[in-house]
RNA sequence: GCGACCAUGGCGAAGUGGCUAACGCACCGGAUUGUGGCUCCGGCAUUCGUGGGUUCGAUUCCCACUGGUCGCCCCA
């Protein structure tokens, strides 16, 4: 084979892309119900954007970027997560002296250098939304139900919210201290990423997996149990709205997120899933921090991203069929030269009514054109041969039922065309 | 970055150190000279991932590489 595709990248092919289509048809309009505009941003941006909004401890910046330097030595990078760029445009656009708040989705890939497994890819696609411009609580929640909200429109269920709160930087040092002093005399006894984790990133710990380590932190202290007063109320006001909202959802104390832009509210979207990476199917929280870091002013900031990918393969896991008409309205079956010759005109008229409209093109005989309009999913067949030419007229077969009828050929179009809105 | 398993036609999948590499699906043609989905018949691999080695001989054994899948880490 001459060619490859790069790894862990895929081609999106004709009988997968529609599931796509209809993805992010939920999203767009599940998007305008809530009243965001979508915004789109490029795929590359320059690296130190990621560095400085992402976070320099990340795993994502420290081993996983996509980074290249340009013909004029400038060092970019493949976007690796949706936030920064959007941040970035909302500074530098100014979209801060607009009215707020600013309510914005996006759809689109996003690239990780990892080891491709289930669930993950070099090159995968997030819906996400972000909102700028306000703190108050009812929003968190409402972007917590609209992700909800988007994973039930297309018939996904058990999608369980992990809550948390991660505090803000008044409040997490005090947490920060708590946790290395409790931490340190035991340290010894951390897996090799904690003890490492330890000086850099201390709070990470409590989302490791390891056995050890899970017992070690048993009873570290908690973040939630060391915020400040106007994160507890915050964060206390946000579970009532989700109360309110009717929004199931299940505190997760030890959820961190891996970005470190992240303050106050923070949340996963997971399912049961048979992939150990393909569980999370989406995850965000509340950024009030970034927009700054990034050069604007002191604005606050939540969003979530979705992985597609993981969403489609849970649709798949739950065996949920997506409504997808893959079909064709009217196949043209054609017998002989000179229908042959009038097809087009008659495709030409089908597809100006708005129907969807297939012939043959391959010389195939009449059985050979039945048998490909079958395979085209056909709603109806035409056929067109000497008698009807003669007779201006053309049998219409609706292959589902069998029954055929011939008819005028001025009314043929009209016929196909109320046939297909059934 | 680490580990395990795998690599045969468009797809799925058997197979053996030796002359013509099963089978199923799909596809094409025919039985049915103007009617699909069922049935029957026929057709469909001139590098068995790539390179090297062992051997009289390798798709089959060994090594390397590449790729895939899954797991660890982390995340979508």
């Amino acid at each position: 084979m001459a060619f490859r595709i790069p790894r862990g990248t895929v081609d999106l092919m004709p009988g997968e892309v529609e599931k796509w289509q209809y993805v992010e048809s939920k999203a767009r309009e599940l998007c305008r119900r809530y009243h965001f505009s979508e915004i789109r941003t490029p795929i590359f941006e320059h690296t130190e954007l990621f560095q400085r909004g992402v976070g320099e401890t990340t795993d994502i910046v420290e081993k996983e970027m996509y980074t290249f330097t340009d013909r004029g030595d400038r060092s970019l990078t493949l976007r690796p997560e949706g936030t920064a760029g959007v941040v970035r445009s909302f500074v530098e656009k100014k979209v801060f002296g607009q009215p707020q708040p600013t309510k914005w989705y996006y759809i689109g890939p996003m690239f990780r250098y990892e080891r491709p497994q289930a669930g993950r890819q070099r090159q995968f696609h997030q819906f996400g939304v972000e909102v700028f411009g306000t703190e108050e609580p009812a929003m968190d929640a409402e972007i917590i139900d609209l992700g909800v909200q988007f994973y039930q429109s297309l018939g996904l269920t058990g999608v369980k919210v992990e809550l948390n709160s991660v505090g803000c930087p008044q409040c997490r040092p005090v947490h920060r201290e708590q946790l290395v002093k409790f931490l340190t005399p035991r340290k010894d006894e951390l897996c090799k990423d904690c003890q490492s984790r330890l000086d850099r990133n201390p709070m990470r710990i409590l989302d490791c997996k390891n056995e050890r380590c899970k017992e070690l932190t048993q009873d570290a202290p908690k973040m939630v149990d060391c915020l400040c007063d106007e994160c507890r109320t915050h964060f206390d006001a946000v579970k009532e709205y989700l109360d309110v909202l009717g929004v199931d959802y299940v505190l997760n104390p030890r959820l961190v997120r891996g970005l470190d832009y992240y303050t106050r509210t923070a949340f996963e979207f997971t399912v049961e899933s048979k992939g150990s990476q393909a569980g999370t199917v989406g995850g965000g929280g509340r950024y009030n921090g970034l927009v700054k870091e990034i050069g604007g002013d002191d604005v606050p900031g939540i969003g979530f991203g979705i992985g597609i990918e993981r969403t489609l393969l849970a649709l798949e896991e739950q065996e949920v069929t997506l409504p997808i008409d893959y079909g064709v309205d009217c196949y043209l079956v054609t017998l002989g030269e000179e229908a042959k010759r009038q097809s087009v005109t008659l495709l030409k008229a089908l597809r100006q009514a708005g129907c969807s409209a297939e012939r043959d093109y391959l010389d195939r005989k009449m059985k050979g054109q039945m048998k490909a309009a079958d395979r085209a999913q056909a709603r109806y067949v035409a056929i067109l041969g000497e008698n009807e030419l003669k007779a201006n007229s053309i049998v219409v077969k609706e292959l589902a039922t069998g029954e055929q009828e011939t008819i005028a050929l001025d009314q043929f179009v009209d016929y196909v065309r109320e046939g297909s809105r059934k």
